[in-house]
DNA sequence: AGGATTGATGTAAAGGTTTACATTCGGAGT
DNA sequence: ACTCCGAATGTAAACCTTTACATCAATCCT
């Protein structure tokens, strides 16, 4: 049991009295071994402590057994709980997962690009709205890939996330039923997709309830809580305020927050104020934020299933799994003012 | 330009009529090879698109150019800027990052394990204080490695993070200045070693102002935001109360900050509440929160900058890296009640 | 009893690279 | 003119697996 080098299939044949194909086969196909061959090469992997070198292995297969999760920022809080579905589902079918960070450096894409080209990854699991590779993405080949969280712009990949429009609706829904006319639609985006659906929602929303859609009330944004500060002073700086924010997401919602409080105004009490996606952070907020939940780890483990259904060269049916959300309830909504 | 399969060397050769070995050589060792020969294997690459295959590159050299991280939750805000510290230094150098994320499960350490001793990372950088191989930890031929954030237990890993206890120390300084002399530490440790450290800072500054140390104010908690919650309400229940509240980090800071706030109390009016690494979130908390700021991305450079020595078989001088911590003074510290 | 079938195992090739060693060739030194 | 040297290139082995094909012995069928 030297150290120095690790055992390979050889030392484990040597051992066993038995050729390589033997041991490869009482590992991989273990029925097709007799059974006391079977157990003296068991044993003898147990002595050397041999593991199968996944290099070479996955030389020989022409590909590999891990799923590279590309992500562009490890750090958004959606990313760790969706990561875990993806990882369980992953690890039922005897895949392990690995995360590229790409800072959204294309050159850093790059990077990942040539790792998937040697065959060092199965497929592609794509936490990001665009494919990251720069302008090589047009030519690239890529393993079978899946979408999550943002739809992908480019190249028909399948994408598995929360049903972005119903999500909204739900939250629009709330604000007129608790009485509110004028909502401002904060984090209007034209290149994330599921923001430009959570903005259908919102119109769709109010056209339901015959409420005039005001181009005044809609405000761009990014995303970032940053943002979400900027829009609530630009909203101040006119003379039409709303009674509520509909924010892109949680992050936005948390900007409109801190923006509003620095202000002196209370929530829910001079405004209403909801989210996108129920971050944890939404319950440290003061008041705790209301929200649209995504199914993060149900959203993880459907896409790396159709990873594998994608794996196995099964067409899938749909291009696009979207799941149900669910409202989450809690202080930032209430009556406007004037209807108290 | 097929797509069906990657170009290999040998397509290369070929179209530049030349042997595999002059075309691998024209990309290491380009000086070795003659002017127009090179010229020729240049073109030839670039009309075939060709990249190394790095399985096969790999299973030759016995070594890869990917360093692997391994973390047990990557939600851990701390991570991301320590993981780009690590990714830029390690980019400089060459060589790709991939994250492995354990959940703590030692099943999942195996994993990664696994995937080491088939050499699909040349080196590792450990985010966790514990070897995260289960019980064959002991036995496990470990490639070169480094600690980070938090030290190693097991194992002489050379360690880079923040000087823990100085900047313990610099928090304690600041409630003793500001007239405190009842300070509560929040979040004892026994397992996680750079925790204790800042615990034996704060002992350290109460020691030197000749304050009483009174273990009963010396709550245990594991550093997370309902550990500090839980400090609290148990506190409570003493007679006793501190009149300042310094924490192990920045979660349990906010826990703290969050059941203080719950029972009616102000901060810093009634109480004062310090933390330790300045996570994002620390700007956002109402008030914002006064801590000890980690140089993360620092840490996360020279960490790798130390893995390269270690791989280019340089003994370290030193076995532990300390990055001076810098105090961020906000709005969680005033002077105590009775004081003002 | 003889041929066919089955089950267990072994042999060897292939996958894409790097590199030690061998080869070739032109030119310098005598 | 011959030897020797160095530069440039080629040949082939090695890294570790998996697996198609070959081999062999034992069992079955008629």
């Amino acid at each position: 049991m030297s150290k120095s080098t690790p055992a390979t299939i050889e030392d484990v044949a040597r051992l066993a009295e038995v050729s390589i194909a033997t041991v490869s086969r009482a590992i991989h196909t273990p029925e097709k071994v007799a059974k006391e061959t079977r157990l003296k090469v068991t044993q003898a992997i147990a002595i050397t402590g041999y593991t199968t070198n996944a290099m070479a292995r996955s030389l020989r297969l022409g590909r590999s057994n891990m799923i590279l999760v590309v992500a562009p920022d490890i750090g958004d809080p959606n990313f760790s709980n969706i990561l875990i579905g993806l990882e369980n589902e992953a690890r039922a079918h005897g895949y392990g997962v690995l995360i590229g960070h790409t800072q959204n450096d294309p050159q850093r894409g790059l990077e990942y690009l040539k790792f998937l080209n040697s065959n060092q990854a199965a497929g592609m699991i794509l936490f990001t709205g665009i494919l990251p590779f720069g302008h090589q993405t047009m030519t690239a080949r890529l393993p079978p890939s899946v979408g999550v969280f943002e739809p992908v712009y480019n190249g028909g990949i399948p994408y598995v996330g929360v049903d972005d429009a119903a999500g909204a609706r739900k939250a629009i829904d709330l604000l007129i039923a608790e009485g509110h006319r004028r909502i401002a639609f904060i984090g209007e985006s034209r290149t994330r997709l599921g923001h430009a659906r959570r903005k259908a929602g919102y119109e769709d929303g109010l056209r339901a309830a015959r409420l005039e859609l005001d181009p005044g009330l809609i405000m761009p944004g990014d995303g970032t809580i940053e943002s979400g500060r900027l829009a609530v002073e630009q909203l101040f700086m006119r003379d039409t305020l709303p009674s509520a924010f509909m924010c892109v997401n949680d992050q936005t919602a948390i900007g409109v927050m801190l923006a509003l409080t620095a202000r002196g105004y209370s929530i829910p009490g001079d405004f209403s104020v909801t989210g996108f996606d129920d971050v944890p952070q939404a319950t440290f907020m003061n008041p705790t934020l209301t929200t649209i939940r995504q199914p993060r780890t149900a959203i993880g483990k459907q896409a790396m299933a159709l990873l594998f259904k994608l794996l196995q060269d099964e067409k899938p049916e749909e291009t696009e799994i979207l799941l149900a959300p669910d409202l989450v309830v809690r202080n930032s909504v209430g009556a406007p003012k004037g209807r108290r």
